[in-house]
DNA sequence: CTGAAAGCGCTAACAA
DNA sequence: TTGTTAGCGCTTTCAG
């Protein structure tokens, strides 16, 4: 059986149906002035009449814009984590912040992945805007800081965001405060009466190890906790790194009685360590963990954790590229999104 | 600073370069017949020279095809998932499975949610194929079976597949062998040594959950294990209905000393039931579950199961929704993927 | 085997 | 405030 695609309706219909021109209508869907207030009624009848829906293929290549926001992740991390099968739920906190939002404005959000270490990348990235021509383009890291990219993308004048990022640049960059973050979880442990708070930092690529450590010391200093160096134990976001530093923690003579770990895969990781140790979690040690991923609510216990805002950071990328007129890509202060401590069963008071 | 876009390279400028007409270029674009080799390979010449891409919305324009593939879900699960966060990657799969493929064959797949229950769904759906034109749409539970999707896409002419459907009627259907899949369980289990198997069901909203019993059954049978209606028990996917069920097949004066579980969520109940009375999983009682999401892996021990090949069963669609002619919408027999039971921690040797 | 013409459905620029 | 005219970049006829 052959059925035939039915003729869809276009502005051209609509424009007959309420007696004016192509253009009136355009201006009506757009929300553009000067369209008195009863021709804007008849032909938004028209509309719901017919049924009418702007076809976004034709709206691009007639206008300037695609009603399109393309997402970017690295795909070898991405693909390994959907293929690994543990829950990592990054994309889909993306899609859940990323996509809603841009439905909000009539815009869709495409997602895409593209080799980071790749000499292809710009080539690749190239290739994506000009199929697409987004509106925008939203960056995840590693990409965020990847200097070819955003040399691309501010060539083409596109305008791009850059999610976990604080660097200076163009593009809108958008994080949470991860001193801030850090320096929360302190003081949470210290408000439950410990003193001694080791902390197990993530690799020294990514600018946010930096910031939570010292947000970790801020939080200790003001409390005159005093700053043991030997509490900062240096981990690399794996899980083996995180056995080790907990170790390195556990093995000191006057042993912390709690730990802020820089993600949940460390935390995981000192939590077996816990274990070996004989060391009950949270009564002879609390820990707090950084993301907040799946995971954390099935460990054993389920994992205190600072949460890493991820839906609402990309929401907030593609409300930006939304507003941003194409071509100006002028530099802005870095959006700030707020984050949580999300207390569940990894911590209490000490020696509780 | 008000960069201009640059002017992208067109169609135009690739037959200029290569000295042939545009119609020439796009053939060799599309790989169509009846160009001359010593042509064709001019062309490919310029298209890399000049770092040509066709532009996915003139292409889409001008001729039939839009290369887009979309990916339906159901909107209230979808987002409830994701806000929950509790690891369910049913939507990464799908973005696995789909993208990939599509982009195997220079597809793009666009993901998007849509309200079952609500009815808007129509227009929602006849919203989103006038506005993409996608070459093929594609359907997931609950929306596999709908008729009203069905009646939709059929009318509109617009190729879809019908995931986890084995359901006749328009479109490609495609899913897993849910009987052999409960079969090959339950074959597990008996070469394990045990004889006493239970059974917990899913929904019977589900056509699978009356396959998977069936699947048990049939091996039960086979083995000579008879047939003792009280170890199948009745849940609904939930949490709560595996609990009721477990404790039912628990308090038996035969319990079973093995379960198989229609889905994850029942099997941690069951889990749950276990530990309650005593009973070591796997030493004592051995469990196989149904979906494999990722929570399979944090549980204590790691569970045994069968997994739902969700990103097999959307390359699946994607491919056949490619290879499709539009228009061509004919019945086809369903389409089975492969299914594969991980074994894990929870399973052992009866009376191990 | 190749090219020329027409138009897909819309918006931008201009005219009225 | 409205309408008219050109395209956007491609693919589809249909000629050659």
């Amino acid at each position: 059986m052959q059925t035939t695609r039915p003729r869809p309706v276009t502005i051209k219909h609509v424009a007959a149906e309420a007696g004016v021109s192509l253009q009136t209508v355009s201006r009506v869907i757009n929300n553009e002035p000067n369209v008195r207030d009863v021709v804007k009624a008849r032909v938004k009848d028209a509309v719901a009449k017919l049924g009418y829906v702007p076809n976004l293929a034709a709206r691009r290549l007639g206008g300037s814009r695609s009603y399109l926001i393309l997402a970017l992740n690295d795909r070898d991390r991405t693909v390994e984590g959907w293929r690994l099968g543990e829950g990592t739920d990054w994309v889909d906190q993306m899609l859940l912040g990323g996509m809603l939002k841009c439905a909000e404005h009539g815009y869709r959000m495409l997602f895409e992945l593209v080799d980071t270490h790749s000499e292809h990348v710009e080539r690749e990235i190239f290739a994506a805007l000009s199929a697409l021509n987004p509106d925008g383009v939203i960056l995840t890291p590693p990409h965020s800081d990847n200097p070819i990219i955003i040399g691309l993308l501010t060539a083409q004048a596109v305008p791009f965001a850059r999610i976990g990022s604080v660097e200076d640049g163009a593009g809108f960059s958008i994080a949470m405060d991860d001193a801030r973050a850090a320096q929360v979880a302190t003081e949470h442990l210290i408000g439950l009466g410990h003193r001694r708070i080791g902390f197990i930092s993530g690799s020294d690529e990514y600018a946010l190890s930096g910031a939570r450590v010292e947000g970790y010391q801020a939080a200790m200093g003001a409390a005159g906790l005093g700053n043991d160096p030997r509490l900062v134990g240096r981990g690399d976001f794996s899980f083996d790194s995180g056995l080790a530093a907990a170790e390195a923690l556990c093995a000191l003579d006057d042993p912390p009685t709690g730990i802020i770990v820089s993600n949940d895969q460390m935390t995981l990781a000192t939590l077996q360590v816990a274990k070996a140790r004989n060391l009950a979690v949270p009564e002879d040690l609390s820990v707090i963990s950084f993301d907040d991923t799946p995971v954390v609510r099935f460990s054993v216990p389920p994992l205190t954790a600072i949460n890493q805002p991820i839906a609402a950071m990309t929401a907030r990328a593609a409300e930006l590229l939304i507003q941003a007129k194409s071509g100006a890509t002028e530099p802005q202060p870095p959006s700030i999104v707020p984050f949580e401590l999300v207390v569940r069963g990894s911590t209490g008071p000490r020696g509780g």
